[in-house]
DNA sequence: AATAATTTTTAGTTAAAACTAAATATTTGT
DNA sequence: ACAAATATTTAGTTTTAACTAAAAATTATT
């Protein structure tokens, strides 16, 4: 597998999830900041590796082989990120590039030594779940903010948004994960919400809540 | 720079450093295992980047700007070596093929807390320095061990083959970075001798004591 | 000094991964 | 249902970094 074969098949995977149809050509064309002529010559070639499913014009799934490829990426896109913020101290808006290239390197053993150093992390630091070795996830159970009644409450759990512009914005706001989020009042008009974080009053507007993954208690 | 470009550099500071002399196109595709043909294509486009001095026929030289960049890499290559070995428990001899991949992720912040993270290592799992930021190296006065006189002693700081092999051996006979090796005798013959080792006393060939460095206090 | 051996470079190909422009298929709107 | 708009593929080109085979320069040997 090269470089640019385990971001597409990555690509793929996160633009699969969201729906059950196949993700077309443009959707990876954009993903990946390319051509779609690019991305069609791509995808000839995995699916003669038995990566994806292509039917012309008919955009592309994972296979059973690419899927558990694309986990396999996730898991050490994850891990690295944890061990950025966790050891080395970065901030959860400083990861992301850098796990993007560690993501990619080449040792089993490395990455399941650096599994058992960061002792077996469940979620990344934008609260993202880790696949195990064998591929399998914890499906969280999350609402984005946005669709919260007014009166409930909820723990901040994940952000829908990783650019550094939104995750700045909530340490400015003093909103990190395992934060317990409370919502007081719904204004219907603009989507913005009033809302206590660890007991301070603050409003957000429709363009924050719609990007905050909260945890309901039953 | 290109993670092809980097192995080169990297490759021309390691054999030039032994000798003052240019160092010569098969050297360079012995080292990188690929042809002298392949290696005069990079070394005009090293020579257009201003990384390399090259005159047809005569071999290259690395230009300052040239050697700068292979010191971030060796910094880069040894501090991921220490990262390996003190915090992810890996033994010296399965470092090499890690690090040869990890020392291409660009990130200046990413070093720089690796660094501090480990304590500000000066020297790596084996025994070699690690340039400083700026590119500054702590030169080790060392000496082989088959170069040393009966009777003298020193403690092993580095070694030259750094083959799974070797590292092996030296492990299996409990030989490691830090101990003080005494010469009880050499066998001028076969270049053979006998020496102790943390009191214990063992017998070594040629081989071995031409591939252990000792550091000699005055 | 001339020839042989070795080293290095040049010329011409190949494969990966991108691109542009043109052709073709699918989807949408009337 | 048909034309227009959009999406996708095909064809042909570029760049990087390899390669082989042949030519040229250097070094070694007689
Ligand atoms: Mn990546
Ligand atoms: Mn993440
Ligand atoms: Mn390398
Ligand atoms: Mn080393």
């Amino acid at each position: 597998m090269t470089l640019s074969e385990e971001d597409y098949v990555k690509a793929i995977y996160h633009l699969g999830k969201e729906q059950s149809a196949p993700v077309s050509t443009n959707a990876i064309a954009d993903q990946m900041s390319t051509k779609p002529s690019s991305v069609t010559d791509m995808m000839i070639k995995l699916a003669e590796k038995g990566l994806v499913n292509h039917k012309k014009y008919q955009g592309v799934t994972l296979t059973d082989h690419g899927k558990a490829i694309a986990l396999s990426i996730v898991r050490k896109h994850r891990l690295w990120e944890v061990f950025l913020v966790d050891k080395l101290h970065f901030s959860w808006d400083e990861v992301h590039e850098v796990a993007e290239q560690l993501e990619h390197i080449k040792s089993e053993k490395l990455i399941n030594h650096l599994d058992k150093y960061l002792g077996f992390p469940e979620v990344d630091p934008h609260g993202d779940p880790i696949p195990s070795k064998k591929g399998e996830m914890k499906k969280t159970v999350k609402k984005l903010l946005i669709e919260l009644p007014a009166k409930s409450i909820g723990i901040c759990v994940g952000v829908k948004d990783t650019s550094q512009a939104f995750l700045r914005f909530l340490d400015k706001n003093g909103i990190a994960l395992g934060d317990t989020i409370s919502v007081l009042d719904r204004e219907e008009f603009d989507g913005s919400m009033q809302i206590a974080i660890n007991g301070i009053e603050i409003h957000i507007s429709q363009q924050i809540a719609a990007n905050l993954f909260l945890k309901i208690p039953e």
